[in-house]
DNA sequence: CTGAAAGCGCTAACAC
DNA sequence: GTGTTAGCGCTTTCAG
């Protein structure tokens, strides 16, 4: 292995020289660039380890997200990634499958591995984030807040749900049912209620707690709950799905009823995955994916660099 | 931050007995037991980056895929994930977008934080891994092997295009389609070119290069690539679509030209990502990707743990 | 089986 | 601006 010791000896310069030269130190010109050839005659790289030891850093960002397989979150860890990518840093990535455990599990390898920070998005707003922060380690959570005081990314939960019944309702709908992830979830909580509150302030004249469901946010639990909707005795004439993965499901159970989204509204939040062409009729409420984790990175980003301004709250829109 | 030196005086031993104790080495019961009570109590946790600069090596395993939206790709992950985590390494997700460039880039990086080894779904066979195997760290390919000594974990795709022209002529076809990646794709040619065999093997009676159509493995490809096979002059009465994600484009274009798998034959590779139910009469020719991870991530674990057998290529069913 | 001692490669005071 | 020096926390000979 080529250290800087060997790069030293053959720029005829001392160690803490090349170090400069390769953290952008002052460094006068003819040195700096014997340096430089010196270590490409070498091939030298930097060792890592050395620096993380000594520095007590790295230039690793963990990025923790709860399902690798829901398009959502990897078009946010795209974001992450090339926002990471052009400041220099790596991005680690950990499924935890919704799994507290995993989360806890991936945010001390965070802490053991020296990563300098990590954008999460927590399986719950409980998340017990000491373990990673303490050190002044900086985490941003993604998707959702937590009750710790930190930084965080998120989309207007309640708006996409107030929104979608008035779309609906401008479609002629009047009976609007509601499937939200579990009822643990706050951002299912939130869409929901931003539904209920339409139903309410639009005096569409039903209780909207009888067309709540709550489901699991997966593709079969979206199909499953429509179903059943769609088989009751006094079934919705439009449905809000609040999450792109069982507007999946939803579609598919329209679609098995023999119905169509133009016959039953509906409307979901979050873009539908793998499909060319949004069917008609389906009102998609968007999810900014990419540019939350873009923009949860350079808040990282800052904080890494010592930003220290009071944590808060950013709503993507 | 708490060290070895904290633990060992408080157990009133050496440093090396507290490092003994913590790699498993051979030391005495009560020791061992004032190490760990001592370790516990001061809530220490062994440097990873102090470990790796001493012993040039990580428990990382860096995992480098093409395409993070790609559901195939992700249960792969998991794969991996899962294997790795039992045997105590962390995996660190590269995702390249097919980009020859970024690969090489994640490679690079793999190598400066001296990850124990990699796991890389390349590119192309002309993947360049000495930057990452010189120095013997192991390295192993997925999906497709690389003209480099490596190991690989690949599927049999020969006798997927072949069986996938069997089943079709069993439902009564004659007069298959092939739809698969692109071109300078190796995966891709090897599946067309069972598809070929078969189609000249159980003498269809047409030119095979007529009903070939290189695509993007993308549902966009899939389904542009079939829309226009539908509408030559002489379509096929069925179709091979050698991706998964182009399957979903397909299944779209079926649907909107107002067809049905069942009036017009479908064979596709991979599991059709979403969907609930697979579409009665598709057929579809399920990957393993999952235990293609695992098998890779048990053969790289091997490696590392210094098994030096020559190197293999393991197909997995 | 155990401890002392010597670094792994790098950075950051500190002097010059 | 630059070199000298002293570690970062750990593992690993080498003696005992």
């Amino acid at each position: 292995m080529v250290t800087i010791y060997d790069v030293a000896a053959l720029a005829h310069v001392s160690a803490s020289t090349v170090s400069r030269v390769f953290n952008g130190l002052k460094v006068s010109v003819d040195r700096a660039h014997a340096v430089r050839s010196a270590a490409a005659e070498l091939g030298f790289v930097p060792n890592q380890a050395a620096r993380a030891l000594r520095t007590q850093r790295t230039d690793l960002i963990t990025l923790i997200i709860a399902d690798i397989e829901n398009p959502f979150f990897t078009a946010m860890a795209r974001g992450v990634e090339d926002a990471a990518r052009v400041a220099g840093f790596s991005v680690m990535l950990c499924n935890t499958d919704e799994d507290p455990e995993k989360e806890a599990t991936y945010l001390k390898i965070a802490a053991l591995q020296h990563v300098s920070g990590v954008i999460i998005a927590p399986a719950s707003e409980h998340l017990d984030v000491t373990e990673v922060t303490k050190g002044g380690r900086p985490l941003v959570t993604v998707d959702r807040p937590v009750l710790a005081d930190v930084d965080s990314v998120v989309v207007d939960n309640r708006a996409r749900g107030y929104q979608s019944v008035e779309r609906l309702v401008a479609d002629g709908h009047r009976r609007i049912a509601c499937v939200t992830g579990p009822e643990y979830n706050e951002t299912a909580q939130h869409r929901a209620q931003g539904w209920s509150d339409a139903v309410r302030r639009l005096g569409l004249g039903y209780a909207p707690e009888d067309l709540l469901v709550y489901s699991n946010n997966k593709v079969d639990g979206g199909y499953q709950s429509v179903t059943d909707l769609l088989h009751r005795a006094d079934p919705p004439d439009a449905i809000f799905v609040a999450n792109n993965m069982m507007g999946i499901g939803a579609l598919e159970a329209i679609t098995e009823a023999g119905r169509s989204p133009r016959s039953i509204g509906l409307a979901v939040s979050g873009d539908l995955p793998l499909l060319m062409a949004t069917p008609k009729d389906v009102h998609v409420i968007s999810m900014p994916a990419r540019q939350i984790g873009e923009t949860a990175t350079r808040i990282l980003i800052e904080r890494i660099g010592g930003d220290t301004q009071p944590s808060r709250t950013v709503v993507v829109r």
